[in-house]
DNA sequence: TTGAAAGCGATACCAG
DNA sequence: CTGGTATCGCTTTCAA
């Protein structure tokens, strides 16, 4: 079974006197294949203790090993393969340097898909190992068991699996220095970030408000995991009426990522008697201006369209598109933020304001 | 520093004749905060031996617990948040159920996203753990070795970092079983399924033939990343303009995702004499045909434009555009080939076509 | 400068 | 049916 000499017999180096019972020579623990080499195999072939190769490929400081050694040691290790196994590693330690970040649905859109690139990056210089582990249909405190068992130093949730205090709790308590919530749900039962959605509708309605338009729509998604983003960005369009004391009025409108959908949404809109929608997003907002187009009413002239999210495509349509421009934090503040959390857990749950957004006009409002 | 009373000072109890040294009370290992429960406290808790815990929690059926024993641990675990150590149980196992995907980019596009999402999903249930590890700026080598340290049972590369022949074997030297490339590139020195880029460029061009161009331009992103699927893309339009013996003409064009690169484009877009294009995929399609469109050349009149993935947005521009629709393997499917490779990894790496192409016809070409 | 050995947490033997 | 206990791979004192 195994091929390699030194372990075809564990008890061959005569041992004096055994004091423990000798393990009947077997170990087919692994189901099959080629032995993976240990650090023990290293330290055999180089002729060194196991101490030693550890010292060595750890560049410890605190001891000095003679060069001879060392070359000796890192040649085995590149003869044998020999990658040090993280689990023992960190079992040994008492805890990790992995940063999980959960993830349901990938992220859409390409300002997220940039912001998670660059966190990954920044978190990676400073020396953190960036977990994404795919939490699909697991409901919160399963989730967040499943979490804790990799026992990482930081959990950051972009805000695609619901995070409940209960599961904060389980995590900290499974060593978590950081849990760090970054995206429309309020602050939970601990350290937090928010990147507050609200704000996205706020802008939105306050734009179309400018424009003098009193009638809003705001379109609500119909797929499923958007209605994180989508329920807050509403709340916020309210509340930005409220406020404008404009006696304006918001109308949610469900729609799915359809043409048919749009085009149903479109056939009954002159009895909605609106004269703007804020549509959640560009993508959802293209969809839409499209089939009001296409259903005889005017953009801007009889409605407003509004998107958000600056897409490059927005631009291309005519009339371009009006949006609402997010400025996410850098990927690099964030991995600053969630370093700083981790060396010192002590501090109150903090709020940070992650997101700026502000209303880009271009022709369609 | 710490304020937890026991570590105030590490060497404040004399220790009065101990048999062993005693270790002088000092475990400060973890950093601080409050220690991480274990199997050993839930079983003090409930008074009760650790085997017997792992056996009530992992419901080990080759043993008999009483129910009152079972319940008692249960209630002790559930009391002291109790959550298992992965990286022991691995340790232990010598094995783990991970599947690593490694991730640089987070891949673009609702084709990729939904795919990924099925294959995570469908790997969940066959209780394989999924983990996308963030390996942004590690080249071939150095990544597999990051991957590696992990053990993970399988690697599913999503093609974006290049994995190297030499990477394979680093991996399956430390126990992964399947490792298993899913893009552009060709089989790697081990296990590996292929989604061949070519056939989207070979499709594309067949198309544009059909419908009696002969000067083809080939758009290539400048983005960095995507080379990996454009040039294969390309290899496979030339290769069927190749085939046709139609005598017909391939010309590559740079393109960044930017107004202004587009319109530099259609700026000399005369010069080009080219009377069809295939723009990579639907959003450069589309940037590519506004720019066209407002230098005045004419789609499909003067130049047809085709773009790939089918996007729903591709339907919203006038002329609706051309795309070629890509029929992904389903991840139900890839999950199932992982477990299989998994499961008996003795056989030769094959080769599947993954991934079907077909030119759907709207209005641009 | 190097080596021996104690554990980190969980599991699966083998006695009782 | 339950409880010791050896073990996985690695780091880190402590001794030599």
């Amino acid at each position: 079974m195994s091929q390699l000499p030194e372990q075809s017999s564990p008890q061959s180096s005569p041992q004096p006197s055994p004091r423990r019972s000798e393990p009947p020579a077997e170990r087919p623990r692994r189901t099959a294949g080629p032995p993976v080499p240990t650090s023990a195999d290293v330290a055999r072939l180089a002729g060194v203790s196991r101490a030693t190769v550890s010292y060595v490929l750890n560049n410890t400081s605190a001891v000095r090993i003679s060069e001879p050694t060392r070359r000796k040691v890192r040649e085995a290790a590149e003869e044998l393969a020999y990658v040090p196994h993280a689990a023992a590693r960190s079992l040994r330690a008492g805890h990790t340097r992995i940063v999980l970040l959960p993830t349901a649905h990938v992220p859409v859109g390409p300002l997220y898909s940039r912001f998670l690139d660059e966190l990954q990056w920044a978190l990676r210089r400073l020396d953190y190992t960036v977990v994404q582990y795919g939490s699909l249909g697991l409901d919160g405190d399963e989730a967040a068991r499943a979490w804790a068992e990799l026992r990482p130093v930081a959990v950051v949730s972009l805000g695609e699996i619901a995070l409940t205090p209960q599961g904060v709790e389980i995590l900290k308590r499974s060593g978590a220095k950081a849990v760090i919530t970054l995206g429309p749900r309020r602050v939970e039962g601990a350290h937090a970030l928010v990147m507050d959605q609200r704000e996205i509708g706020g802008r939105a309605v306050e734009h179309l408000l400018e424009r003098g338009r009193r009638r809003i729509g705001v379109v609500m998604p119909e797929e499923p995991g958007l209605d994180l983003f989508s329920e807050p960005r509403l709340a916020g369009a309210r509340a930005a009426v409220t406020a404008s004391s404009t006696g304006a009025h918001v109308e949610p409108l469900p729609l799915s990522y359809t043409e048919e959908s749009a085009a149903r949404l479109a056939a009954r809109w002159d009895g909605l008697g609106l004269d703007a929608v804020y549509a959640y997003n560009d993508e959802y907002a293209m969809l839409l201006m499209r089939a009001l187009q296409d259903a005889g009413i005017a953009v801007p002239g009889d409605t407003a369209v509004l998107g958000a999210d600056d897409l490059l495509l927005g631009r291309l349509l005519r009339p371009r598109l009006s949006t609402v421009r997010i400025d996410l934090v850098t990927g690099q503040r964030l991995a600053a933020l969630v370093d700083r959390v981790v060396r010192d857990p002590g501090g109150e749950p903090e709020r940070h304001d992650l997101m700026g957004a502000r209303a880009v006009r271009r022709e369609s409002t």
